[in-house]
DNA sequence: CATAGTTTACCTATCGGTAAGTAAGTAAAT
DNA sequence: ATTTACTTACTTACCGATAGGTAAACTATG
């Protein structure tokens, strides 16, 4: 039996390493924009180091979105964690919004279906991104019920006016490099939503 | 002996016939994903002759661009011509929203700086962008102004969450797509806003 | 025949990706 | 304690394909 050890004193974080840059180059160039010699050169390794770790550009992608969506989830179920109904709709939209100024341009990636080439990558995002409408709704869906809204409304159209508004607004800041005031527009969404 | 492809009582539009096949191939693949190759072998003539009437990619890029800025400038401008505020609001928002639904994906370029590479287009992104900010604002503070809205709201953030509303739900639908129905949607922003 | 419009043929740069080689470490057998 | 077998984590050098772009020859038409 041959049990390999992993190496003990060299923190080894090559891959996660990869994800980090990768990240930036992504959400900064896109993915089509960002190259792995790119990526490579930002970490100062070759380019075949990067296929070493990884089996191709796509995969490395796929990873970033991965990691991106997870810190994007716990950001919002933290928001469930408030106990009044105001307080989490409003701990979401502040999280959802400081989330996506912190990740500024990634989340676009995620949100917004940037990525052109492989459908593989399409079908990656997609399901990312109905994982996060499906975190959001019940949380609008209990709002609704709780507030009860005017008859028209349906929980789908207002998550999705939520989740476009947050969006587009983010997107609107990021673009014109502004400063957000976060608890300022988290209350006012609130305020005119509900 | 070349026998080169006929052309005699066809119509010459070179020009515009490429604009609007790259206008479909940029809003399908994006600005990087979509090639010169691309976009020659779609209107069946070779690459160079594109770079008989344009002197380069970013060219042609920044033209569609226009064209599609000044598409939905009238198709703002239409909102004006209403009588009532509620109803140029409504027409704002469905006209807006009917827009980007016929086009789908070219409008997130000029929304949403979805062009990597040269700081030249961004630059022209940037410019098209703030000029649609500044059509739809005035817009928005006259309504403020008429429904003497609730102190904290100021017309620019009001106009932010607007229009990232409407680019929101526009990416939303593109992204799913869903059909929207924009008459409703527009009904329930309004309420919703004001 | 002049010229607008187009094609052919090609350039260089870069893309994603790979084959082969290797220094350095690890684990077990001698 | 040394040797042997093997792994890890890379590098070098290259591949074919394609990118944007250009020079020059060619063709159709007024």
């Amino acid at each position: 039996m041959k049990t390999y050890k992993k190496q003990k004193n060299i923190v080894r974080r090559t891959r996660e390493d990869i994800i980090e840059v990768a990240s930036h180059l992504f959400s900064e160039y896109t993915y089509l924009g960002a190259s792995m010699s790119d990526i490579a050169k930002k970490l100062n390794i070759t380019k075949a180091a990067l296929y070493y770790h990884f089996k191709s550009k796509a995969e490395i992608y796929k990873k970033v979105l991965d990691r991106i969506f997870s810190e994007l989830k716990s950001s919002i179920a933290e928001a469930s964690s408030e106990r009044t109904i105001d307080k989490k709709l409003y701990r979401l939209i502040k999280n959802y919004l400081d989330f996506g100024l912190k990740e500024k341009n990634l989340i676009r990636a995620l949100m917004l279906k940037l990525s052109p080439g492989s459908p593989e990558i399409n079908k990656h995002i997609m399901h990312l991104r109905e994982n996060i409408v499906n975190l959001i709704q019940p949380l609008v869906r209990e709002v609704i019920l709780n507030k009860k809204i005017t008859g028209e409304s349906d929980s789908y159209l207002i998550t999705s006016l939520l989740a476009g508004m947050m969006d587009g607004l983010l997107l609107e800041y990021s673009f014109l490099n502004k400063k957000i005031d976060s608890e300022k527009v988290s209350n006012q969404i609130v305020s005119i939503l509900f």
